[in-house]
DNA sequence: CAGTATCCAAACGGATACTG
DNA sequence: CAGTATCCGTTTGGATACTG
């Protein structure tokens, strides 16, 4: 395999990007930090229920991708914050339309497949 | 965990809209679908050096999700074609705005990590 | 609080063989 | 051509316990 042409291509644009979003968390995470402008390690790992490993990764990944800030306060009990970088923040207009998608996709499903309870 | 709320909500529309591309191949194979307007089983492929088992899978998910259609001719050799539907469509705007911060990405890395060869 | 370390399960990926 | 099935190794993800 590895054919590297098309998407597969490491200077094509889509697929950088899909490579920079690879994996379960990449999009959540970026999702919460755009929504709190900075969040603590344990508010985005309440948020979404995704455990230490995954966050930590996660974040070490973002943050290789120049995607995401990771500020240390050396205070006891010890803080630490993240935050978009201005790439990491570029991406919140393809967040934007994602939800959108996801809305249209959510009124699209009148059958309700899973939402048996309408006490919402 | 599975703290139904926020983003892992069943009704936020943009959980919703990561459940459904989760996974390695669910937006490369819908790109693929975007830009070809219909295409073959081995065509996608092809295109994506994906396996038979992650395209059929992939392409299984899509399918249940109302996001791909699937039309099979009975012909010798068979023939099955594969397109978006409407709600696979709606996903493009939100494809393009990926492809623009990737490009983005990829200008604001002019140290090229990996890009030491520019014979391309 | 913000992580590491460890172990285990599920997803991914490749090769090969087989089917309609 | 368009898959399905199986085996198997690798990678990713998750639960739990532990550390600075």
């Amino acid at each position: 395999m590895s054919e590297n042409v098309g998407i597969t291509a490491p200077t094509c644009a889509i697929g950088y990007a899909f490579k920079a979003i690879e994996g379960k968390w990449k999009l959540p995470v970026m999702y919460v930090l755009s929504e709190h402008g900075t969040a603590r390690y344990n508010e985005i790992k309440r948020e979404l229920g995704i455990t230490n490993m995954m966050l930590t990764n996660t974040l070490r990944d973002l943050e290789e991708f120049g995607l995401v800030n990771r500020v240390q306060y050396n205070e006891v009990p010890p803080r630490v914050e993240y935050s978009l970088t201005d790439n990491g923040y570029a991406i919140i207009p393809a967040l934007k339309e994602f939800e959108k998608w996801g809305q249209l996709l959510l009124d699209a499903k009148p059958e309700a497949e899973e939402g048996e309870n309408e006490n919402d």
